[in-house]
DNA sequence: CCCGTCACG
DNA sequence: ACGTACGTGACGGGA
């Protein structure tokens, strides 16, 4: 008969070890209450993949009592380097504890004692009486309580992959030693992170040849005299006692004076029902999905009844009957990559609930003419979908024009939530406490594990499932569309967008490959010189490219002064290399990154992208991705090609019209954050300033310099003004605007009250959006985009300043976004109805990009300017300037 | 996969 | 006393 079970789990251990391996999520983890979760989340996966499926026997979990121990006690600088353990973390202790409760463990610590003493403890206790043992820890160390009923589950670099220790496993990573023996390597090698010594220069390696010599750290010494004279002898000698001390201190306790014993411990199993309340107050939605899912559900909610889903699979026999449906088609498609311009359909499905859902992998239905193609290209039948650009750029390449599209999922997940953007629909759908589909990870895996279905049987379920869900929650999401006053927004703005970013993206830009390719030969010669050189300069080889190495080279190997740290060595920034740039390698340097740089990303970076049967590159702008409402411009972004260098501006001479003597043409909005600054602020001094037509900068710099009218601005005095402009918007501090202007900080802060007190309006405006802020929460731009800013009312200062910032950036931003969103849609429009053959090809925050015949040149130059002044009215204002040129290069 | 760096508005 | 300008994406290096 089998072993009754016991599972000793060790708390602390695991509760630094989860909370460390999402550290750098730490702030994503937050409760709606503010309660930091990244520790609980990893915890409670741990749960979840371990503890559950295990079922013991009998189970704790142990936990460290407090900082002093008996271990503190004969050892005062025990864990004495360690810091303070994160208050994000100290606050996720007790929602810990009460979670191992609710998994039916029982908790336990004992004052005096670590965590590793109670389990070495029960361990011994429950290996005497019978039990298979297993301890699961993220401590090495506690490797030396394996025995042949005791296993040692060891977490590894995650926390949910596992290492199994028996004797057997330990003997392997121990060069044959047993496991009690783990305590002498120990003794010998010290421990950094528990701060106790061993013996100077021993480490791992060399304890473990020590130990299989002489088998421990007492016999070791009785034969200490026989070893031939050495450093580590000396060593040895020198240190003896530090070596017993550590010894002790490494070896966990069978014999901790516990108030509890085996008949305590037994596992009670989840009590489902009450994890219900907890995992609502942690806002963990997954898993009260996966409680759902089993029958689980809050006793005020909603009873959920997995709707029933009506699917076939699509054949000549019954694909008469899509002839039934009327009104509203629910189509989601199925690529095999992310980029659509490229990916191909591996399977679609279009229906309703009404009349069901017919899916299929056949693509013989879209390319050819089909009851299916002809849904999609009524445009009087409503289409709701998820992102309907990628939907309608795929399409198209399949010759099928999709239009009439009403409700698109992504996009008003989106607008009602920018953090709810998830390419999932599955995720999305949850965001939205809908549950009845699961998430693509779930049904076609991760990573190297991704595959689509063979089984059509779970594969188009999953597709019904999904555009089963779209049509299920359209009408919740467009009320609250509308409660929260972003209809508009979503049909006027957001909506006819995508279709224009839809078009601009197939239109895509053409670009001169010779002409990189030319570059490219000119720029790898050069660099190479530049390297050579270098190497020369620095007396040897080394990856220039490395900060690690540049940093030894320079501030240890040249003993050059390190200006900056960064948290894993030297800061090698331009901004501290532009301080030495004295020393000629500096220079060469600074030269090969910048050239290097246009190389890799722009040369190189493009090339690979050219789409082999246009010679163009096809961007995709995520629009549902940005926290403002901008766009971004991925594969590859062209919204941050070189421009203000000239040795990289040139790479701008490769993009080209794709017609023989048309010209590139751009349009860029002149100060469109300042105009936004002064129509939402109010403030009449700036407003005047733009109704004038002034340099802005100037005018600022007379304002906060006190320059009397008939004087002029120097430049010097321009600059500092153009850059407190920019302080304004981004939302300024003393100490980033001196950094940038180079001044010190008191007068910075001195120009800042300045320029409050002489814009009145600014800084009233400033107090108020904050102040609205905390009231409601978030901030909205001109067109009611909305941001939420949890933070806040954060108690950290850090973290509540840069919400505050953020709720004075966003609506400037935000809004100017706004704006030249309009303004595309209008253009978009406006080309058609004049007939004109230009065409619209790129967005770049505040300018558009079009390639124009030369006969529509100078139609262009007043039309475009009219179109985007005039996209919205604001109490300034909105200029344009215009440009042309044979090449984006040229448009200058 | 994260970090540092650097390109843009 | 805190540490700090807003919003993005791509690259190479190195765990």
């Amino acid at each position: 008969m089998a072993k009754p079970t016991l599972l000793l789990i060790d708390g602390n251990s695991l509760a630094f070890r989860s909370f460390y391996a999402l550290i750098n999520q730490v702030d994503r983890f937050v409760s709606h209450e503010g309660l930091h979760t990244n520790a609980l989340v990893g915890f409670n996966n741990l749960l979840d993949g371990i503890v559950d499926p295990f079922k013991p026997d009998k189970a704790l979990v142990a936990w460290d009592a407090g900082k002093t121990t008996f271990r503190t006690n004969s050892f005062g600088d025990y864990k004495g380097n360690r810091d303070k353990t994160p208050q994000e973390l100290v606050e996720q202790f007790e929602p810990m504890k009460k979670m191992v409760e609710l998994h039916g463990i029982k908790n336990y610590q004992l004052v005096d004692y670590e965590a590793d003493d109670i389990i070495g403890t029960i361990a011994a206790a429950g290996d005497a009486a019978g039990y298979a043992v297993t301890i699961v820890t993220g401590d090495r160390d506690m490797r030396q309580l394996v025995t042949d009923n005791i296993t040692v589950w060891l977490t590894k670099k995650g926390i949910t992959e596992i290492d199994k220790y028996m004797p057997a496993q330990v003997a392997e990573v121990y060069g044959g030693l047993t496991p009690a023996q783990v305590v002498e390597v120990k003794g010998l090698q010290g421990d950094p992170s528990d701060n106790y010594p061993g013996v100077p220069g021993i480490g791992e390696k060399t304890a473990i040849k020590l130990i299989q010599e002489y088998h421990s750290i007492p016999t070791l010494y009785e034969h200490v005299d026989e070893m031939k004279a050495s450093k580590r002898k000396e060593n040895l000698i020198t240190y003896r006692d530090d070596a017993f001390l550590s010894r002790e201190l490494a070896r966990i306790r069978t014999d901790a004076p516990l108030e509890i014993n085996l008949d305590d411990l037994d596992y009670q199993g989840i009590h489902y029902q009450a994890l219900i309340p907890f995992y609502q107050q942690l806002d963990f939605k997954q898993q009260l999905v996966k409680l759902a899912n089993m029958g689980y559900v809050a006793a005020d909610a909603k009873p959920v009844t997995q709707q029933p889903l009506k699917w076939v699979t699509l054949d000549f026999e019954n694909e008469a009957e899509l002839n039934r449906i009327e009104d509203v088609l629910d189509v989601y498609v199925e690529l095999d990559g992310e980029n659509y311009h490229r990916a191909n359909i591996v399977g679609f499905v279009v229906g309703n609930a009404q009349v069901g859902y017919f899916a299929s992998r056949n693509v013989d239905y879209l390319t050819q003419d089909s009851p299916v193609r002809k849904l999609l290209q009524n445009s009087v039948l409503k289409k709701r979908v998820f992102n309907a650009k990628a939907l309608t750029v795929a399409l198209a390449r399949y010759g099928v024009q999709l239009t009439g599209v009403t409700f698109d999922l992504l996009l008003v997940s989106y607008l009602l939530n920018v953090n709810d953007n998830s390419n999932d629909l599955g995720q999305v759908a949850h965001e939205h406490q809908y549950f009845d589909v699961a998430t693509d990870e779930e049904v076609y895996g991760k990573g190297a594990k991704f595959q689509i279905p063979a089984d059509d049987q779970v594969f188009f379920e999953h597709l019904g499932r999904k555009a089963q869900t779209i049509g299920q929650l359209e009408p919740a999401l467009m009320q609250q569309l509308t409660d929260q006053q972003q209809a508009r927004l979503y049909t006027e703005i957001e909506l006819p967008l995508t279709f224009v970013l839809a078009d601009m993206e197939m239109q895509g830009i053409t670009v001169n490959a010779d002409h990189l390719l030319a570059m490219q030969s000119k720029f790898s010669e050069r660099l190479s010189e530049l390297q050579q050189k270098i190497y020369q300069q620095a007396g040897h080889e080394f990856n220039i490219q490395s900060t690690k190495q540049l940093g030894t080279v320079l501030f240890e190997e040249m003993g050059l002064k390190s200006l900056k740290k960064t948290k894993t060595g030297y800061s090698t920034s331009v901004e501290v290399l532009e301080q030495m740039t004295d020393v000629p390698i500096v220079e060469s340097i600074l030269q090969y990154r910048q050239l290097s740089k246009i190389q890799s990303t722009y040369v190189d970076g493009l090339l690979r992208v050219i789409h082999g049967s246009d010679s163009k590159v096809h961007t995709r702008y995520l629009q549902t991705l940005t926290q403002t409402g901008r766009l971004s411009s991925v594969d590859p972004n062209l919204q941050n090609i070189p421009v203000r260098v000239e040795e990289g501006r040139q790479i701008r001479s490769a993009f080209v019209p794709s017609h023989e003597g048309w010209s590139i043409f751009s349009a860029d909005y002149s100060q469109i954050e300042l105009r936004v600054l002064a129509h939402v602020t109010g403030d009449m001094e700036m407003q005047k300033a733009f109704l004038a037509d002034e340099d802005i900068h100037a005018s600022t710099a007379r304002r906060i310099f006190g320059i009397p009218l008939a004087d002029p601005i120097s430049p010097n005095l321009r600059r500092q003004a153009k850059a407190v402009n920019f302080g304004i918007v981004y939302g300024i501090s003393d100490f980033g605007l001196a950094k940038n202007i180079g001044t010190d900080r008191k007068t910075a802060k001195q120009i800042i009250e300045t320029y409050l007190t002489e814009y009145s309006g600014v800084k009233a405006w400033t107090q108020k959006i904050i102040e609205t802020a905390r009231e409601q929460g978030y901030v909205e731009t001109i067109a009611h985009r909305r941001r939420y800013l949890k933070d806040i009312k954060a108690k950290n200062f850090n973290l509540r300043s840069f919400a505050e910032r953020t709720a004075m950036n966003t609506p400037i931003q935000g809004s100017a976004a706004d704006i030249i969103k309009i303004a595309m849609i209008k253009m978009q429009t406006a080309l058609k109805t004049h007939g004109l053959n230009s065409k619209m090809l790129l967005q770049v925050h505040d300018e558009l990009i079009f390639e124009v015949p030369a006969e529509e040149l100078a139609t262009m130059h007043q039309l475009v300017p009219e179109i985007m002044d005039s996209a919205v009215q604001l109490d300034v204002p909105l200029k344009v300037e215009t440009h042309e040129g044979k090449t984006w290069y040229d448009a200058k």
